[in-house]
This record gives structure tokens, sequence and C-alpha cells, in this order.
DNA sequence: TTAATGACGACGC
DNA sequence: AGCGTCGCCATTA
């Protein structure tokens, strides 16, 4: 049984928590289930997530702070833009949004 | 089994 | 700011 489906399962669990109108990047959430250096790990994860999903997934973006555009997404990312506009976050046409500003600081003394 | 491909990230210029 | 390069490593062909 894949370590591939508790991986995905890790991430989710640890998108799951991130709350309403922040942001997190691919490298952080990797950091934050103990698997620092594998960024691209979750991108594939996520890309596995089926949808529709309760799983906020649009609030994950890169380090550049912008939406990684791919021809490959077959219009998530285009998706992602929309529900992050709905939830009250700016994303320009090139996908650039302010990540200072709503990245997202995990509290140890949050949840449980 | 080897090669190419990414929803990434850190650097350098 | 923008773009190219390299390191990364599971997935896919």
């Amino acid at each position: 049984m894949g370590d591939r489906i508790s991986f995905d399962s890790s991430v989710w669990d640890a998108v799951s928590r991130i709350p309403h109108g922040r942001l997190a990047t691919y490298g952080q959430i990797a950091d934050l289930i103990g698997a620092y250096g594998c960024a691209r790990q979750v991108g594939w994860a996520l890309r596995r997530l089926p949808l529709p999903s309760n799983v906020p997934w649009h609030r994950v973006v890169n380090a550049q702070g912008r939406i990684s555009m791919s021809l490959s997404r077959e219009g998530s990312d285009w998706i992602q833009r929309e529900l992050l506009l709905a939830e009250g976050v700016p994303v320009d046409e090139e996908g650039r949004l302010p990540l200072k500003e709503r990245l997202w600081r995990p509290d140890a003394m949050s949840g449980s």
C-alpha cells in the first residue's frame, strides 16, 4: 500500500489547516509534514486531489507569490484564481498575489 | 531500466 | 522585476 496514499493524506490534512483568506507555499506544506525539500511532491499530491473537494487546495501557491499556471492543469489554475478572488484574496491576471501579507503562520497552539 | 516531465525553490545575473 | 540554470525527486512514458 502505498506510501503515496499516506503522503497524499498528510498533504491534504496540512492544507486543510490553512485558514480562510490566507496562503501557504508548496515548500511550507512539505516542511509541515516532515518532508523538507519535497515541494514538488506536494504539487503532485494536490494534482491527485479529486475535485470538487472540501480541501482548500487553492490556498497553496508557489514561493514566488504566484499561482503556478500550467497548460497541464487544464484550467484548475484559473479555477484557483477564481476561488481566491471569491474569498477576498486579490490576484492579478498574471497570477500574482500578496503572499507576504497573507502568508499563513501556523500557530503551534491552534487546533487539537 | 533509462529518459523526460513537472501545481517547486534557491541563486545568479 | 524578470529570466535562465541547477538541484530536487516522485511520476510517467
